[in-house]
DNA sequence: TCTGGGGTCCTCCTTCCG
DNA sequence: TCTGCGGAAGGAGGACCC
């Protein structure tokens, strides 16, 4: 999609069109979720500090997001797709893979699909999408990036729209870019590669993949490599089951109060907990992330032997891993996040069954009547409507951006 | 004057256990 | 009984993606 966030925002307020819009970056400490094209001619983009933002375009029109409305439209975009094949990965909110081999003999060749679905995007939803058609994901998600209008100081040029690169034609394709177009390059393995005199994907074709792994370590050696010769055979996955759900929060000023940050930490086990069991997902693994004012950042997890879902249990796991905190260095985030989830619940203990238990999967099957009645009230009355006493002062502290986790009342 | 949030994957190190 | 080895699991952190 085509800035997501803006143009769901120009939708409901189509007098900013042709401005520079940007959405997040609202608070003492926000950065930019997405800027318009006429906000990138003035080089802002994603994730840049919204005071360097302002700086560089002083005349933007910043906006709060709305997540719960940006799902809503993922959403209806998803369903879309879903009319052309049941093959749909989703990358994030607006970007998606399709597998449409299905499709070919009864709806029509790749490019057609894709302009269908472009057309059907705006027509029924309002919003511009780009699309790559290529035998491989990574060549389609490169050929999609290909599709997009470009910002320039001078003016926005229009994009292709829809981008195909054919079989037998993805080498020619990829070999002139510059290696951090490609996937699992990043500032710091592109420095690597530029101390080795690697610029484009041409020269790291031609580098020993022996070579290589010496710098990057062997496994991103063998991704790297398999890119530079456009080798890609990963199947579109529909059903990818999600391995860590959390939430975290930096705070519009640093916390220098353990009380604070167990507070804030009680308030995030609530959310991930509550999202544990909608989604039902039985973590075992526990983790608090705390990110001090020097923006050293430290995690701290702790594993169960069975998995848990109250928020009891979860704060349970991470009760201890708070005294290690060092709060006069000043937290700036707090995170908690739950993995290494069973699919088949937890198993009782036969000795232990109070809700005073040192045991967090006995504590979790004690609070069970009551974590169900919490989420019966919620579905009722909404997720404001019951929270953890200890919790009720927590987001006086909290920034104004609109990524915070879901459900936080005001 | 600053540097988000929610994820995934990988690596390295330590501990435990047979 | 002690020691060393190797694999598995856990913990911490880094890099990357959108």
């Amino acid at each position: 999609m085509d800035m997501f966030f803006v143009a769901v925002e120009l939708r409901r307020r189509p007098e900013l069109r042709g401005l520079p819009v940007v959405v997040g970056g609202d608070g003492r400490r926000g950065v930019v979720a997405a800027a318009s094209y006429e906000a990138r001619r003035y080089g802002v983009f994603s994730a840049m500090p919204a005071s360097r933002a302002r700086k560089l375009c002083p005349n933007a029109i910043f906006l709060p997001g709305d997540m719960d409305e940006y799902v809503s439209v993922s959403a209806q975009v998803f369903e879309i797709f879903h009319d052309y094949t049941p093959l749909v990965e989703g990358l994030s909110l607006d970007e998606a893979f399709l597998d449409v081999t299905g499709s070919l003999r009864a709806i029509g060749s790749g490019t057609f699909i894709a302009a269908e679905i472009r057309r059907r995007v705006l027509e029924e939803i309002g919003l511009r999408c780009c699309v790559g058609v290529a035998p491989s994901k990574f060549i389609a998600k490169l050929a999609s990036k290909h599709a997009k209008p470009i910002a320039t100081a001078s003016g926005v040029q229009p994009g292709f729209g829809v981008y195909e690169v054919l079989a037998g034609d993805e080498l020619a394709f990829v070999r002139p870019m510059h290696v951090k177009s490609l996937w699992g390059v990043g500032p710091v393995t592109l420095e690597k590669l530029t101390r080795l005199g690697i610029s484009t994907v041409n020269d790291l074709a031609a580098i020993d993949v022996r070579a290589l792994a010496g710098i990057v370590g062997e496994s991103h050696a063998q991704h790297l490599h398999e890119l530079a010769h456009a080798k890609d055979d990963r199947d579109v996955e529909p059903n990818r089951e999600s391995k860590s759900i959390g939430n975290e929060e930096t705070f519009s000023h640093d916390m220098y109060s353990i009380d604070d940050v167990r507070t804030h930490v009680v308030r995030l086990i609530d959310s991930v907990s509550k999202r544990c069991r909608e989604e039902s997902q039985w973590p075992r693994t526990c983790t608090l992330k705390i990110k001090y004012s020097d923006f050293q950042m430290i995690t701290r997890s702790h594993t169960e032997q069975t998995a848990v879902t109250s928020s009891q249990a979860m704060l349970k796991m991470l009760e201890p891993l708070l005294t290690t905190i060092d709060v006069s260095r000043g937290v700036r985030l707090v995170g908690v996040s739950a993995r290494n989830f069973d699919t088949d619940g937890h198993q009782l203990s036969l000795f232990d069954d109070g809700i005073q238990s040192n045991d967090a999967a006995v504590l979790d099957e004690a609070w069970a009547p009551a974590t169900q009645a919490i989420d019966d009230i919620r579905e009722r009355f909404g997720d404001s409507a019951i929270r953890p006493a200890s919790t009720l002062k927590s987001t006086e502290l909290s920034t104004s951006t609109p990524w915070g986790p879901r459900g936080v009342p005001e």
